[in-house]
DNA sequence: TAAAAATACTCCATAGGTATTTTAT
DNA sequence: ATAAAATACCTATGGAGTATTTTTA
């Protein structure tokens, strides 16, 4: 049996004239008759009854029209419904997140944006740190990740700037520079670092380190912690400064205070990454608005 | 498109290798691999993505697969469903009752056993006189109806014997013969008889006319009754005697007493009617198992 | 008898077969 | 290097066309 089979019994269930009903499928009148015929040797149930001026469904019929109307339309359905799959307007798509890169603005603007443009895509978010992250996109566990973008570029991966951030002073405000609204990072180098270990993110780590030997001193490790906002939280209680990306700033910890720095900007980069050969529409399209979004 | 796409698509889908799901369905490599194509060309989307050793679904295909194999078990479902009612196991049979045909054991049988035999048939019961259940059946109003059977046998309508029923006697508790057993008509000859409207039953009143005429009288014309029950009823109130056929006897009033014949038996056939063209299985299948309850 | 369905046949479009090339790991 | 998919080309089944007959009301 074939849909053929079924589109034609619907005509002439419909038309209850074969004459009629080959018109109607742009088919001689013969071939029709035939197709039912075959319909209905193959079924092993008269599906008609023939009159003098055409035809009667019989209780066969009457039971096969009403499934043949649904089979015909499930199936228009499921092309559908695997077009819109194929355009990534449907499934799930799954974003991961380096810690601090939730505070960004781009990036929340982007999501927003993403699921207005996509509302039948689900969307799942993982946290994880930036290793984490790149191990999660080569498993397939996730679709893009949020992350600083890391000196090494594993194979496989491909970057996508999304924004550049400059690089606050963040200290207690207890402390002697509190009150400055620019602090000179050399003016730190008694003071202990709060910083991340360098193996859950090592751009953030290596930017700070940098920046203070660019400034003439080797940071001393304060406590360390293992989140962006713990880093505020533990600068809050006394453990020492640190420097963040701008839009950490938006934790408003009391007791804390931010400032920009004196001298050569220290900025950090954000990156959506994803694996070169994203071939899933979803993905492609999550990568486009991200383009669109893209701070320049 | 074509089921055949559906079948060719689930089978690459499930096996995941074009090679091995042509084997399974019987044909060549390369056919199924233009059926494929001719697939995904029609649908605008891709469902396969080749690899060096196979293909794998793409989020279409996914998506796809699901569908595609809810419409070939539709499809399959549709084509039992066909043959079911077409061997009339399926639907609904309409069954008209004459009065007193439904105090007869006969056709309760039957109809118990039919519903055992095809539980998916809905049954449902129309009461009327024999007049209005021959118009019910002639417009399809009902499939079949227990009658008594009529003098003329409208064109288009067979009848099938069901059973022969004597006529007994019914008297009031205070008729000076209610203690006898056996009543000879005869001494009736003066009492009125509580009859149907001929135009209601007519075979039943020619059956009483034409007994009390063989027996030598005119019966007096008593109270009216638009069906047997109410005939019983009216009997009891003493406003008559009559004539009924002999399974009418389970119904046991107050104040009345049923009462054999003597002499010639007079008896009433109850036959079950239905259109001479009766195409429907399900009808058939009723009439079939009606001559095997019929009483010989 | 008149309209419609069924049958008889013919044709050609295309599903499927065979041989080979291309691709991906 | 190898297994599998794609391409090229051919064959033949069967869907559809044309002409005619049969059926049913």
């Amino acid at each position: 049996m074939e849909l053929r089979h079924i589109r034609y019994f619907l005509a002439v269930a419909e038309e209850l004239n074969v004459t009629r009903a080959a018109e109607r499928l742009g088919i001689g009148q013969p071939p029709l008759s035939q197709q039912i015929h075959a319909l209905e040797d193959e079924m092993g149930v008269r599906l008609f009854r023939r009159t003098g001026h055409g035809v009667v469904l019989t209780e066969a019929g009457e039971a096969f029209a009403a499934d043949a109307r649904r089979i015909l339309n499930d199936t228009r359905i499921a092309v559908e419904n695997a077009q819109s799959a194929g355009r990534g307007e449907m499934g799930q798509l799954n974003i991961g997140f380096t810690g601090s890169a939730a505070f960004n603005p781009v990036v929340s603007q982007l999501i927003r944006a993403y699921r207005q443009a996509f509302p039948n895509v689900t969307l799942t978010l993982a946290e994880g740190n930036t290793a984490q992250l790149l191990a999660y996109l080569d498993a397939g566990t996730v679709d893009v990740a949020f992350v600083r973008l890391g000196s090494q570029s594993p194979v496989g991966v491909e970057f996508h700037h999304i924004a550049v951030e400059p690089m606050r002073v963040v200290l207690p405000v207890t402390h002697r520079l509190a009150k400055k609204k620019k602090i000179a990072l050399s003016a730190l180098a008694e003071d202990p670092f709060v910083m991340l270990p360098r193996v859950a993110s090592p751009t953030l780590h290596d930017v700070i380190v940098g920046a203070c030997r660019e400034a003439g001193f080797e940071p001393v490790a304060g406590q360390q912690a293992p989140q962006l906002s713990s880093v505020v939280n533990l600068v809050a209680a006394e453990f020492g400064v640190s420097l963040v990306p701008a839009s950490v700033c938006q934790i408003q910890v009391e007791g804390v205070v931010y400032a920009d720095m004196t001298g050569k900007a220290v900025s950090i980069r954000l990156a959506l990454a994803s694996r070169i050969e994203a071939t899933q529409a979803k993905t492609a399209n999550f990568l486009d608005m991200a383009l669109g979004f893209a701070q320049v």
